[in-house]
DNA sequence: CGTGTCATGTAATCAGTTACATGATTCA
DNA sequence: TGAATCATGTAACTGATTACATGACACG
């Protein structure tokens, strides 16, 4: 039952698909799984020390001509068993933290239009998110649609698009629920 | 340009509605922003001190029969003044760690069943949410609706509920393409 | 000549949870 | 008698970001 830390899975993972760098997962998480998850190299480089000392990896060093020497890691048999069992494991779920949430709670506080533009703000991130998104779907469904993890990427983005849509709607309806009130209700000057 | 500790912005918000003990704050949270922001004694304890020292509240203490005594903190001007300015600020947007979608990623590694699994706990989940959600919005329609922060409490409710039946939505959709999957593809069998 | 990419790492710091410590009262 | 609630706090630990340090090459 001990605590244990995700990061250590998302490097794992990441070494299931094939070897690769600290260097390497970095990348490969940004252009991947970004969207949901992110490690820092600060995470990175301490953890394949770890994994290594532990077995569930092995290392090789790489020279290049003119460029820094690499460290490949290879996922063990020790390594795959121990990424898969956590698979299998159910996921905990963690109430996140919404600071939007925060603010438009304490709303009363300040200006109407202030948290108007909280809510603009948040709906410009979300249609940049959805243009995002729908590419992605795009790209996926006409390359590669054979590849079997290409299945498992595709309801990744696809949770992002139910929510991403939604989360727009609500804006709108927010936005025109606070420009009403904002309408009837001048107790509170802007500025 | 300061690190900001939103912490020090939820314990300043909840003291914003009435002078509260440490522990009344906790209460508070837990029975109106729960879900989207929680805090632990380990942080309101300190950052209590943290803003009396700052002169962001005063405390006094009340004595009680047969119970410890109450530590009180009220909000200064000068508190009311930080959360305002707070609260003005844009949003900062952070991303979230998704585990479950970290692990319908790797999804290929296991069996589909497993995938399918995890999504189906995923659902039960919202659909309890979906039910918490729904119920709330019909107290806050029926009992003060007169109330001006009511209106942003139910703005907070309402994103949960957006968000909520469109993850629900997005789980049908994939333990259905999942399902159909395991049909066509018997090479990972189960366990 | 400066910026960006390749490449690895450590140290400092901050944020946050959990466990521990104390102690009286009330209710089943 | 034991659990729950009221009430305050600290210490240990874990997790995570950021800044720092180094150094060469390629491209404009």
């Amino acid at each position: 039952m001990a605590k244990e830390n995700k990061s250590r899975y998302a490097v794992l993972g990441m070494l299931s698909t094939e070897p690769m760098s600290g260097y390497d997962i970095k990348k490969a998480i940004e252009n991947s799984v970004a969207n949901f998850w992110n490690e820092s190299y600060g995470q990175i480089y301490p953890i394949l020390k770890q994994l290594a000392d532990a077995g569930l990896t092995t290392s090789h060093t790489e020279k290049q001509e003119g460029k820094p020497e690499r460290y490949v890691y290879t996922l063990t048999d020790k390594g795959r068993e121990e990424l898969l069992h956590w698979l299998a494991e159910p996921v905990e779920h963690a109430v996140e933290r919404n600071e939007l949430l925060l603010k438009l709670f304490f709303g009363h506080e300040v200006s109407v239009t202030t948290s108007i533009e909280h809510v603009r703000q948040f709906r410009m991130l979300m249609a940049a998110l959805l243009q995002k998104y729908t590419g992605i779907i795009a790209y996926l469904n006409e390359h590669c649609m054979d590849a079997p993890d290409m299945l498992y990427r595709r309801i990744t983005v696809s949770y992002g698009l139910h929510r991403t849509q939604a989360l727009v709607q609500w804006c709108d309806e927010t936005i025109e629920l606070l420009q009403q009130m904002s309408g009837r209700d001048q107790s509170r000057p802007d500025k």
